[in-house]
DNA sequence: GTCTATATTAAGATAGAC
DNA sequence: GTCTATCTTAATATAGAC
């Protein structure tokens, strides 16, 4: 699990602290994930919130704190989807699971996937660390169970890593770049169903192994 | 094709200032790349192009006019892949072609990449009437020939649109995400060969006819 | 066309009363 | 804990000499 490091300000977190700052975190989300780091600003924040600028700055040290607060709170829900895939279940079901996962979570949670988009783009100033410890380890692991079932024939032959990868880019695809999507589809909400069939046939056609590599 | 609209300050376009214009948006394309539009600032700019902030600003409006410029100028480069598509062409080769290309956008022109992407993560506030027209005019006149080529039988039957989302996503991502990528792999510059075996093998595998779908 | 100096504003953060 | 008022800085943009 990522160790996530709390440090609020308020010494004691009474019950009334951790409404206030919850409620002050929801605001930034949407604002940071609207508008990356530098584009939002602290009165957004506030007057999302509900709540004074120096109020907010009584629970936060400074707009840093909120966005690296929000970052690595949401850390371990955003690779949740991949540390549940089971080395132990059907190959191309879990992959194809993983796969439903994410588009969820690109369509119930997509101010979070355009947070971290921004932090990633940005060269992850804040969690590169974190991610080079507890991302990679993942990855790496999840890889191995990956070429494993490739090696048993049980999945096509397919570089994990980079369907990893994949996998990533089509699924957050249609949060991150929403607007794009919208606008060549010419609607004003995404069918996400539309977007999950796609994804799941394609990816079963990737996965499922041919005939000729079968044993 | 896509018209633009060069509105520069000075009145006539010398050599001289054609060059200024030019070493001032390569130095913003570096810059707005990087840090977003907001996190931007001129300074970096007119350091960059080795220029004064006065004298950029005698070339350009505002940071908003460069900015502008930039995008629009862009656009034509960045949807030539598409376009390229030949719809007199093997099926499926000129939709491996296209994946080749992007991907092959993606390792020459980064920059570009992420500067695009920022603009669409921030809903497209810049090119949204743009793109509204000539991309979803391109991407509905490439759709229906992938979907006459699945009827054909020449290709595998699949969603025209999620198909073209998810080229933009897989290659894009090596480019806008490439810090992310990095870190996973532990490597300090992306080896894009291994991206576009990867990308050319799983695409014929979605495009591929199989047996069964064949007639 | 280019520069130095400066005006203007926006935004992060703090002081201090209550 | 919360507020009003304010400090401070950074950043866009302009004035005006050369």
């Amino acid at each position: 699990m990522t160790e996530i490091a709390v440090k609020l300000r308020p010494r004691k977190q009474t019950r009334i602290s951790m409404e206030k700052t919850g409620k002050i975190l929801e605001a930034a989300l949407y604002v940071f994930s609207n508008s990356g780091f530098r584009g939002a600003t602290l009165d957004q924040i506030a007057e999302r919130a509900e709540i004074s600028k120096p109020n907010l700055l009584y629970y936060f040290d400074s707009k840093e704190a909120i966005h690296r607060e929000l970052l690595t709170r949401l850390l371990d829900k955003w690779l949740e989807p991949l540390r549940a895939m089971d080395p132990d279940g059907d190959p191309v079901e879990e992959i194809v699971s993983y796969v439903k996962r994410k588009i969820e979570m690109a369509r119930d949670f997509p101010r979070e996937s355009r947070l971290f988009a921004n932090e990633i783009m940005q060269g992850a100033p804040v969690i590169h660390a974190v991610l080079a410890r507890d991302l990679k380890a993942l990855v790496d692991e999840k890889a191995k169970v990956i070429t494993a079932w490739a090696e048993e024939g049980r999945i096509a032959s397919v570089n994990p890593h980079h369907l990893i990868f994949s996998i990533w880019a089509t699924t957050q695809h249609y949060a991150d770049f929403s607007a794009q999507v919208r606008l060549v589809l010419g609607t004003d909400n995404i069918a996400f169903e539309d977007a999950a069939e796609h994804l799941d046939r394609t990816f079963r056609r990737i996965l499922t192994p041919s005939f000729a590599e079968k044993r």
